[in-house]
DNA sequence: GTCAATATTGGTAACGTTGTCATTCAATTG
DNA sequence: CAATTGAATGACAACGTTACCAATATTGAC
């Protein structure tokens, strides 16, 4: 019955387009206009294809569509991480716009390694995607190119300082750092800490220390000590380092945090060492994640729109045709918690 | 020089494995190869081959190698949703074992809806995936025809408590609720209430209610009430829920929560409302996230391996030629946390 | 130096789909 | 009623790769 299944007799094989055809009694060519909903089909051609075909449950078989088109329903997303909050907001961002059309995330992971992405990029591309979002500005040399020469849309997301390949969607991290320190010293802190975590290996949050430290040095107090983990980000660190700044600089009155987790742990700290929060300790955290919403003392946080993000990034995607390179500042915001 | 970019005189265009031999004055098989580190090929050849293939910064068509091969690299996953950390986990640990091998997932959310679900899985199918995996136990009727169609290996994550297509890898969620009641009425507590959250969409932590609630029953001192909100889970839900709750039922001295966002949410209520934590009221939480162990009165919660659950999934898929299909238990614990 | 065995290369034909260009046939017009 | 149009269908040739089967070099054995 199903062509191919006959020569050796066991497995049912995946339908084609030509066994539909075939049963249907009608040219390989018309199967393929029903099943793409071709203009000018005949309702008869159509009720004995669809029904062939639902007979076969066939499948139409997109890497030969693909291939023939040159293009496809997929989009490459390389993110640097899954492991904290905010990269899966963004790509639930990214999904909610790209599902809705038919189109499908593929997915790599960088690490934080730059020759890691490039492999990773590298295989993506080979997909023929129909567009690429990346995270971040800086990227390998090739890159550019490889892209170039597929000749898809890029939408860089996460930063918008720098020099973009296509479209970029994200933030000022150093409007948001000196935003931050403008709110920290307007609010009587004059000895101020910052702790981040992991070696600072995504660039973003270096930038966003040393746009803080300038801040501070213009604004006349400058950054007493800041304190670097090598460890990955968590709350369990941000305590650990929390009371670790505390203690070589017991003048501290206030830490600046590179992300929530980090700054959840520093109030858990806080709570269970008995220090008053805000008074003899202030609080800044990095990102505004819901569960920093509901603690004893909401913390106060900069909100980073990272789901929206990620819609806006698949919705530059998708438009880039029509509207071209875009950059696209969402902003943030100091949200109304009660630890700084 | 690069074939069609002659014609129309514009893009450089995407140069292909012709390109590639022609410039290197070889075979387009030799370059084929070559690409792919096939055995037998002399170093002059790789060389030429691998100078021309640089210098026009050719990229594999991968599309056009799977449509060959009939199968692809890719690997289909479906989940419902990426936004609770369950999901991102399970994801990175399932990309932790993919990217390694070149693999990458193409991702498809179902958002707990499942037509929806059959028409990602559809999609996701007509890219030839090499296996696919899949979120629980339960999908509609025709989906395991589909998989069986293209021949390929099948993960089912989170639950094992079923009739799986293929291989699964979870925890026994009943398991799981009797471990919670057990643990609770050893602690002594005796009126015991539950809080879930977003209408038990996922089948899962209905289950668990009910294994939860029979289990109290068996153990002689009944659920005294249980509060299943319509919002998603998230720690401001928790914290509202369990005053609620408490409002109505102020007999209660234990809370079962379906997640830790939920818990931790109870856990900052209690805090902010001077309630004694585990005396007053015990609670316990599930998932064991990494918050809640930094928490000043660390969170009591079942711990489910999900970054493994991850990994092993992918594992299965990997080895499945080999092993068959397995059914892979791997097992909870109850974490010692304070509250409970 | 001859012959078999092996290492290295190339030619050809698919994989399943769709764009381009026919072709058929019914409907419309003057 | 012939001529013209347009709708509906089909034939054929790609898309870029790789499996399969030659064909040609190279090596070693005797």
């Amino acid at each position: 019955m199903s062509g191919r299944s006959d020569i050796k007799g066991d497995k049912p094989a995946r339908s084609t387009l030509r066994d539909v055809a075939l049963l249907a009694g009608v040219s390989e060519i018309s199967v393929s206009r029903v099943m793409r909903d071709a203009p000018n089909i005949s309702d008869k051609l159509r009720d004995k294809v669809m029904a062939a075909a639902n007979s076969l449950s066939y499948t139409p078989n997109r890497v030969a569509g693909a291939l023939k088109n040159q293009s496809s329903n997929l989009v490459a997303v390389v993110l640097p991480s899954m492991s904290n909050e905010v990269f899966p907001s963004v790509l639930d961002g990214i999904e909610s716009i790209l599902n809705d059309q038919g189109l499908h995330a593929v997915l790599g992971l960088s690490e934080y390694d730059r020759d890691r992405e490039l492999k990773v990029i590298r295989e993506l591309l080979s997909w023929s995607p129909m567009g690429i979002i990346l995270t971040g500005l800086h990227h390998l040399d090739p890159i550019p190119g490889m892209i170039a020469q597929l000749d898809i849309p890029v939408v860089q997301i996460m930063d918008i300082e720098g020099a973009p390949i296509g479209s970029a969607v994200g933030i000022s991290h150093s409007a948001a750092a000196i935003a931050a320190a403008d709110y920290l010293h307007g609010r009587g802190y004059r000895k101020i800490g910052y702790i981040g975590a992991w070696s600072e290996k995504p660039q973003r949050s270096k930038a966003r220390r040393r746009a803080f430290e300038a801040r501070l040095q213009a604004l006349g107090c400058p950054l007493v000590a800041s304190l670097i983990s090598e460890d990955r980000s968590s709350a369990m660190v941000g305590a650990q380092t929390t009371a670790a700044l505390r203690q070589q600089h017991p003048e501290i009155d206030c830490i600046f945090y590179a992300n929530d987790d980090l700054a959840l742990g520093g109030l858990f700290h806080a709570l269970a060492a008995g220090i008053d929060v805000p008074g003899e300790l202030g609080l800044l955290g990095f990102n505004g994640i819901d569960i920093g919403k509901a603690t004893p003392i909401p913390l106060s946080s900069i909100e980073t729109p990272r789901f929206e993000m990620g819609r806006e990034a698949a919705r530059l995607l998708l438009s880039s045709r029509e509207s071209g390179n875009v950059i696209k500042d969402l902003s943030f915001k100091i949200s109304d918690g009660k630890t700084a």
